[in-house]
RNA sequence: GCCUCCAUAGUCUAGCGGUUAGGACGCUGCCCUCUCACGGCAGAAUCAGGGGUUCGAGUCCCCUUGGAGGUGCCA
């Protein structure tokens, strides 16, 4: 029988939510709960100097508003408590004294100076197991002494092929002679992630680690402290980077690079989600947008690319304005509303109206505050724009037309949606002209503006009667002058 | 420098020895239309380069080039 899969988001409290750490934790939830599996939190803050307040409480709340829902981690407890590194730290210490017991490890009284002085001309270094030579007696009695140490994890510098399986990029083999003995234990007592993890995951019961490619090279170390605890390997997914462009990796420094910029640009968490989790992965049918249950069932690793995938903020535009158009319309008022008020339009018009003429026309919520700033362009304008060669019309014209339907207007009682519509296209008819010739010249009048969202019944009814008109006498003298 | 990895249009990708190289974004044109937008239709645009292997290579191998990652008491 298959053992149930574990799979866990351990990330580190750095002040954002990363769109690539995102899009792993999201693949690691399809992969685990598409298969009956677990999906565990585990914060990664081994580093005291580089965490940010509040970045925990951050990733715990995008994970709920995402939906990411993890059987175990910091805030809800579990069977493997506490899941914040910073919280477990007794029992790391006894594991690499195991390791050293057992030659599988060393203590490390090297200095900074020491350390630098083995730099190559390159800028690498790499240790030079200076202190695997000491003596037991001699390491006691530094250690007695209250030096500074570290523990060091002993690799052997024969030339040792190093082969594990990678369910993404196959077989990775890498020379023990590349290998450094990384420091396990820091001298402030902490682990280093690279022991961490793998005591924690094996601890955790986790037996698929999905994470950033970025490990893919070190991986072979964590192998040799598996084997050296006589511990079994997990599944390793390496996934390949989100980048900004071709050269440089999507960062903080350079745009939207987390969950919340995004949110804060009027993006959809649906859209997010669904365009995220194409970067890098393709179902292979050629379906684009999902709902999260769908790309629940339809994740896979078979469909995990190679290689990084720049992010393309057009797309995303795309696929949210795609879900925007889709929102019920009540709900599309709802996640309006916020974006009219801090718009030009704050207080004013029917919002719901509004919302109908701007629903379709936007890709991203922030998009409401341009989009609906027609409403106060209104003043001297250009007159050619009552020129347009495909509805027949230009000053002239208008200056015939507007004031007949000023008039018209004027005693127009009826001002609801659907009866100006009828009317007016009524009074076209009796007329005998095209539509254009009425509603093109109108449309201008009421705005200035070469191009509006909505036509010209449609602003009529926005404005109401009052403000119509007195637009439409404001553009009938400006065509006068 | 050394090590690991990657390489299909501008971008995300399908392809797993025989395809008119498929889809999507974007772009262009047309249609629809009270402008814009939506929608519909059409189009331009890709296998980084060079060697092999094979009857046949985008697909397999090698080299080159380009790119990413690693080479931290960061994760």
């Amino acid at each position: 029988m298959d053992k149930i899969i574990r799979t866990r988001f351990a990330p580190s409290p750095t002040g954002y939510m990363h769109i690539g750490n995102l899009r792993t934790a999201l693949y690691s939830y399809f992969y685990a709960k598409g298969r009956g599996g677990q999906f565990i939190l585990r914060i990664e803050d081994t580093d005291q100097n580089r965490e940010v307040e509040g970045s925990s409480q951050l990733i715990i709340d995008t994970l709920h508003e995402t939906g990411l829902i993890y059987d175990e981690g910091p805030d809800i407890g579990g069977p493997y408590a506490p899941y914040v590194q910073s919280q477990r730290k007794t029992g790391y210490l006894e594991y690499a004294k195991q390791l050293v017991a057992q030659g599988d490890a060393y203590y490390c009284f090297c200095d900074k100076e020491r350390l630098e002085s083995l730099t190559d001309e390159n800028g690498a270094r790499k240790y030079d197991k200076h202190c695997l030579s000491l003596s037991l007696e001699e390491v006691q009695r530094r250690l007695a002494n209250g030096e500074s140490y570290v523990i060091r994890q002993n690799i052997p510098d024969t030339h040792e092929a190093n082969t594990y399986h990678d369910m993404v990029f196959g077989d990775i083999t890498v020379d023990s002679c590349e290998m450094e003995d990384q420091i396990l234990i820091k001298s402030d007592g902490m682990p280093t992630y690279n022991f961490a993890n793998v005591i924690d995951d094996h601890l955790m019961n986790i037996n698929c680690v999905m994470r950033g490619a970025e490990y893919l090279s070190s991986t072979p170390k964590y192998n040799l402290l598996y084997d050296a605890f006589k511990w079994e390997r997990p599944v390793y997914i390496h996934l390949p980077s989100i980048m900004r462009d071709a050269t440089h990796k999507l960062s903080k420094r350079n745009g939207a690079a987390g969950y919340g910029d995004l949110k804060a640009k009027g993006f959809l968490r649906e859209a997010i989600l669904n365009y995220i989790v194409l970067l890098g992965w393709s179902p292979k049918n050629d379906v684009e947008k999902m709902s999260f249950d769908e790309m629940l069932h339809a994740f896979n690793l078979e469909g995990i690319s190679k290689s990084n995938a720049i992010f393309d903020e057009v797309k995303l535009r795309w696929l949210n304005g795609l879900y925007i158009k889709e929102l019920p319309f009540e709900e599309f008022v709802e996640y309006a509303t916020p974006w009219l008020d801090k718009s030009c339009c704050r207080g004013r018009f029917d919002y719901a109206y509004l919302c109908k003429l701007i629903q379709g026309r936007i890709d991203t919520l922030e998009d409401i505050i341009e989009l609906v700033s027609f409403v106060d362009k209104f003043g001297d304008y250009d007159l050619e724009l009552y020129t347009n060669k495909k509805q027949k019309t230009s000053p002239e014209v208008a200056k015939e037309i507007l004031p007949k339907v000023l008039d018209f207007l004027t005693a127009q009682t009826d001002w609801s949606e659907q009866q100006l519509h009828d009317s007016v296209l009524a009074f076209v008819q009796q007329l005998g002209v095209k539509n254009g010739i009425v509603l093109w010249p109108l449309r201008v009048a009421l705005s200035g503006l070469m191009s509006t969202p909505g036509g010209a019944t449609e602003l009529l009814y926005l404005f109401g009667k009052e403000e119509s008109l007195r637009r439409i006498r404001y553009s009938i003298d400006l065509l006068n002058k």
